[in-house]
This record gives C-alpha cells, structure tokens and sequence, in this order.
DNA sequence: ACCGCCATTGTGGATATCCGCAAGCATGGG
DNA sequence: CCCATGCTTGCGGATATCCACAATGGCGGT
C-alpha cells in the first residue's frame, strides 16, 4: 500500500492535506505527533512522509534523524512556517524529498507528494532486487564466499588455489557452487550482479 | 592549482573573503561578477566557487544554472543575505555544495570552503581515472566494442562469433585486442573497470 | 602504386575452465 | 552412533580460452 504518511501537530493542517490528497487519488494517514508516528512505524511501510518542522516535543528533524537511523527509505517532504534557511539545507543535504514553505501552494505540494510516491516505488524495486542478491549472498559459505572475492578480483583458479593453500579441484567446486547458488554461469555475469558492492558484505 | 574562486559584486566582502581564506592558506581569486568570472571560465579549472546569490545583472544561481550547463563540477557555496529557503532548496538538489546566509560565521564559512576545495580534489582524480577510461574505450574500434559488449553479457566466443556471422577465431583477436588496450588480463577485470557504464557510450 | 589500419580466417598447441564420478575427513545435531 | 553439511582432493574428459605464426582483402591517405 503506497500512501503519504502526514505528521503534523495542527489538526486543520491534517486534514487540509488529508483532502487535498484524496482529491488527487492519493491515499493518505495522519498522526499528530512524531512520537506517535514512530510507535506505529515499521520499516516495510512504503510510501511517502510529509512533516512538519515545527512540533510539540519532537521536532521535524529530530524525527528525521531518527527515521535515518532506522534505515527509513521513504521520501520526506518537510513544512515549514517560517524560512529556516540552515534547516532546509541540512535537510536536503541529508537527503530529504523536498522542503516547502507554509502557506503553500495545493498543487504544488500535491505534485510534490505524487512525485516522491513514484521516487519510493521505484526505489522499493531496486531495493526487492537488491534483497534478492543479498539473499544469495547469505547463502553463500564463508569460503565460497572468499573463493568469490578472488573469482572477482579476475584471478585464475590455480592463482586462488595457491592464495588459499587449497587445490586447484576444490576451487573449482567452490566455484561452481557459488555460480550455482548466485544464479548465474559466468565470471562476467556474477561481476555484473554485484557491481559496486564491497567485498564479503 | 585548487583555489577559491570569489565571485561577488561587494568589494568588501570580497576582500574579507579572500583575507579570511588567506588566513587558513586558501589562496583565492575574485571577480565582481558573474559575466567576469564566465568570461575567464575555462573546465580545467579546480577549485571551488564561492558565490553571491544577488549581484548586478546575472545572478548567482543564473550562473549556477550556466556552470551546470557548461559541465562544471566544481563544487559552489553560495551566499545570501535574504534567507529564501525555496531558492536553497533548489541549489541544494541541483547540486550546489552548500548554501550559507550572511552574515555568516568566518571560520565555519573557512571550513566549508575548506571541505569544498577536498572534494573537488577528490572528484578530480575520480574524474581523471574516468577519463583514462574514456580514452581507452575511445580507442577500441567499433567491431571490437561489438564484441567487447558481448563479452560483458557473459556469452562464450563461440556463440559471440554466431551472432556477429563471424569466425571464432576472429572473435578471439577482437577479444585480445579490447583487453590489450582496456589494460586489462580478463573478462572480469574488465566487467570491474565498467561497472555501472551504458553499453558502447 | 605503396603503406598502414582494420577485419577476417586458419592451424596447432599450451592453458584454463567445467563437470561427473568417487571419496576421505571434521563438526555438530538427533 | 548415524547423518547432514561443509571442505577437501583426485581422475579424466569435454569445452573454452590464449596465443604465436601466417595470410587475404578492403579502404583511405601519400
């Protein structure tokens, strides 16, 4: 269920956003707080966060913070009431969606939150993927794995073998098993699948 | 020569920049405008920018605007007086390096400077070793790219030499040549040396 | 016409990879 | 004690890769 989750202390803001939502088609939940919000947070939510800065307790990017730490994915929109320049900056560079000024613009903000919707769904993708070959990975024994690492490094059997003090056969069932258990059947494709990963992750 | 490049129609802030920076051993360069500064551009040059969003005629994020045009990549601090949050979230997602408000802290602003000049130098050597890349990939002549993109599917020579209608043998000398000019010994070291690059760019 | 560069192909041999068959050894759990 | 799992190794053969030596033909520039 890909919704936009709104957090934000000001009921008539709630609900504001709430309609101005559904009237684009855009299913939406409300908390009135980051504390409550959090409680109910769990990291297969999928969608989009717009929050406010300014809260009782905690703050906007107090949250934010924390939601980085839980390894939240999910696009944030902040809103804000008055122009904090530093904030808005150290949120986009933390990689927040995106930073809008109250009173905002309906459109706007709705494109903004159907924007960060399809930015999340595409990530959720890449991110089902990813954990695919993850998963594959942690299939792997510790010395297929270390086979691997070499494999990768573009060294020959015989070159692996002998960094490993094993024989040359028993690279090669490593080898194989690794290439089975990873799905693929070359060197070139297993390089291919884990482009840019680091080593024994 | 990493520098920082002034760009500010203040002469005072201009000076105290180039002061302040000198202080921490910084050596700057400073032009009272953007057309100044564009008409000296050149890409080889490294650094960073410094930037006043408000001047006569092209503004700050114009020339930003024309810098990304250009290919630029050195990274651009800019300074404002008047705190508007939409503009810095835009420099900020469109890359800008940060976004500081006058009157602004000497040595925060020193050290983000300072951090700025590091990244670029960081970027500059990526960049170099891309471009090495670059000029080898130029190198290949089109039948070997062929079947260098081939060979980075993971398919066998044999079967290589049936889709190009071609002798095997033909495809092993095509294949021997990629690796001499890439530099490298194997098809899995040449997978490594172009993770994440589009087919015949 | 000559030369350089590229694409093409062949022969033959040295190396490497891929794989089924078979088996010994250790470790930890039922 | 038996069994599953993982690590190890050997043998032998089918495939693939790597490479030196050798050669033909096209194309563009001098």
């Amino acid at each position: 269920m890909t919704i936009a989750h709104l957090i934000d202390d000001d009921d008539a803001i709630r609900d504001a956003l709430a309609w101005l939502l559904r009237s684009r088609g855009v299913a939406s939940r409300a908390w009135s707080s980051a504390e409550a919000f959090l409680a109910d947070y769990c990291g297969e939510m999928r969608g989009c966060i717009v929050l406010d800065i300014r809260m009782h307790n905690m703050s906007g990017p107090e949250l934010f913070e924390r939601m980085v730490e839980l390894g939240c994915s999910m696009p944030i929109i902040f809103l804000t009431g008055h122009g904090d320049v530093p904030l808005a900056v150290n949120a986009i560079k933390r990689g927040a969606f995106d930073f809008i000024e109250k009173p905002f613009n309906d459109n706007e903000l709705a494109d903004r939150v159907i924007d960060a919707l399809r930015i999340d769904a595409e990530r959720s993708s890449q991110a089902a993927s990813a954990a695919t070959i993850e998963g594959r990975l942690a299939q792997l024994t510790s010395r297929e794995r270390e086979v691997m690492d070499l494999v990768l490094a573009g060294k020959f059997n015989k070159v692996i073998a002998d960094e490993l003090d094993i024989a040359m056969r028993t690279v090669e069932v490593h080898r194989a098993r690794v290439f089975e258990k990873m799905g693929v059947r070359s060197a070139v494709e297993l390089a291919q699948l884990l482009v840019g990963r680091a080593k024994t992750d």
